[in-house]
DNA sequence: GTTAGCACTCCAGCCATGAGAGTGCTAACT
DNA sequence: AGTTAGCACTCTCATGGCTGGAGTGCTAAC
């Protein structure tokens, strides 16, 4: 109690930072508890262990270290590894032999803009030992450019939707009677012309208004509302498609050995709903955001940190680039990382849309 | 060495039998030995565990069963399982309840195909509590439908292949001049008639014709390889696309609670062409395969079985369905559940494709 | 061919033990 | 006041011996 006093509130000390920096790199590499010992042989800290003890035990009050046990050294908390990241995080820059390497390999894939993602996803993966997760730059509401039948079988028809911000999707749809491909280009032509350039609420609109004139031939009714389906799934579909490459990597890490922490983890990741409110989150952050252990809303990914960034401009496209790791992560390579990668989508992304 | 001549070579007596199949059931469930006492126990073998002592050395030395050391129960090897399952296999069928629910879900999504083979997956980890695997049900060779170009800003096209048997394929290509949309349907007309109905083959030499051709339009022929390069991708990726769910499933279990082992399978089940060789190997069969533990090829996949069976019309798109679990596997219901997702999966590929 | 009985084997859990690592505190030093 | 040496103390982890129990394999009797 008496001690209460002295308990750090402001900005600590350079050499406890340096201190807890140190821990912290140990530990990331090691994932065993540091002792003072360790720390002053392997880092020249200049100090003896005994003052490096005290240093210790001013962190674990103030809160950013952590003891499993007496006697045994210590372990960052998340709140520490906070700390140490925004204390590092602005001066990040990728190492020139990884901007390299990551360079050549988003040279290979050309203009298929439906991989960059997961090129992105392994690319990260690759570098970091984690896990990379990305998803699509889907556009936040999009328009309908042109709607295309073609007749697939006697019996079926493909029908392509193709939105204005270069999306596409393709569904079957039966046919009763034989329409023949002029029947069916007849069809499209009559759609495109109702449907075009409008944004999935007005096709909606459009439609009913279509499904209730009693001219409107029943075929063409039946198209256009399966369009309109398909458009609704569109808007939805924000961010359903996270792709994500390496988790293998982090189920080699030890603190996952009991796999059932990773297996948890696993799970709220084929959430969609989580992926989608992380990323509503992210839009207004401009730089690298890092979610370590407990900051994460969910309890399953308590034992988990992210680096996320997201890419694309703001008004159209948007997409999301990140790292999954253990809390116990080397965080600067990770930032760098994403950092550079979000980068280069972005360039990327500006360079499509024009 | 004088037991030797007892050794039996051809069929299991019944009661052998009746015992390997009370074995194996119980170590489905228990995950542990099973000992002679607790078979008498709950299975009513009408014998005392002497006899049933005595009948499992034999089974032992059959190779049937194995030890994990002196005084502890049996379990089965893969010839047990691979006995068990072809005495088995014939026999079974879904259980109703079972059926229903899957045709239930089944029911849910209408002709959107692209998503049946996911479905199969989801469906069948469900109902296994193992992993569920599906391939979409893809065409041998392809042949091109129809090619649209769509202006996607002033700079960039969205290049849009549709194919004859229905798959759909979009990219984004970049234009130098200031195309607009009237000059694109040019292009895109000029296309199709060229390349239309043709195969990949067709294609790839029409373009290297037009390539040559010297008063061909730049970007016509830029288009052209393009879709040249799309149609290979589309004949090479004949099972790149393998779904699976529920992996998560199988983390759970007893056996693969040290992850590394599991790892490896995940690790596995990423190379492509290992599933390619895969179903290559199960096209000629014709009812449910399945493959236990080291009947696998790869080393990886020594520890888990595989059951898998395919879908579709042998001419036309062929695609697989099954389970993976582990070895200790519910053999009877997997195969049962396989067996009826792929007849369902057939029938609906019957009412697509006429 | 089947069964009861029994000796034997091996594992899993338990406890005690000791080494080692690391702390926290106190008292001396600068 | 801050730093350091010294030392007692705590806790874990690996080791080894011990015991109970489960299950087998064998033998002799039915």
């Amino acid at each position: 109690m008496a001690r209460r006093t002295e308990r750090p509130t402001g900005p600590l000390d350079p050499r406890s930072q340096q201190i807890l920096r140190a821990i912290i790199e140990e530990y990331v590499v090691t994932a065993e508890p540091v002792g003072s010992q360790t720390l002053v042989e392997r880092y020249g800290l200049g100090v003896s262990s005994a003052t490096v003890r005290n240093v210790m035990s001013e962190l674990e009050e103030a809160g950013y270290l952590s003891h499993p046990h007496t006697s045994a050294g210590r372990i960052p908390t998340d709140a520490g590894y906070r700390l140490y990241v925004e204390s590092i995080a602005p001066r990040i820059s990728l190492a020139p032999v990884d901007r390299l390497m990551i360079r050549h390999q988003f040279g290979q894939v050309e203009f298929a803009s439906e991989q960059w993602f997961r090129l992105a996803a392994a690319t990260i993966a690759g570098t970091t030992h984690a896990a990379g997760l990305a998803t699509p730059a889907k556009p936040r509401s999009c328009k309908l450019r042109h709607v295309d039948l073609v007749a697939a079988s006697s019996r079926t028809a493909s029908l392509v939707v193709v939105l204005a911000e270069g999306g596409v999707k393709q569904e079957l749809i039966p046919l009763e009677a034989g329409y023949d491909q002029a029947e069916l280009d007849d069809v499209a032509r009559l759609l495109n012309q109702e449907l075009a350039d409008k944004s999935a609420r007005q096709i909606a609109s459009r439609v009913t208004a279509m499904t209730n004139d009693p001219v409107a031939l029943p075929f063409a009714v039946r198209v256009a509302q399966r369009v309109e389906k398909m458009m609704r799934e569109f808007d939805a579909a924000t961010i359903e498609d996270v792709f994500s490459d390496g988790l293998l990597n982090v189920m080699s890490e030890p603190e996952f050995s009991q796999s059932e922490k990773l297996r948890r983890v696993f799970a709220a990741l084929q959430n969609r709903d989580y992926l989608g409110s992380l990323v509503a989150r992210l839009a207004t952050a401009g730089d690298v955001q890092v979610l370590i252990g407990a900051e994460n809303d969910r309890a399953e990914m308590h034992d988990v940190s992210l680096v996320l960034a997201t890419y694309g401009q703001p008004g159209r496209a948007l997409g999301v680039v990140g790292v999954l790791g253990p809390t116990r992560m080397a965080y600067p390579h990770a930032i760098g990382t994403v950092r550079f990668v979000s980068g280069l989508m972005n360039e990327l992304v500006e360079q499509m849309y024009r």
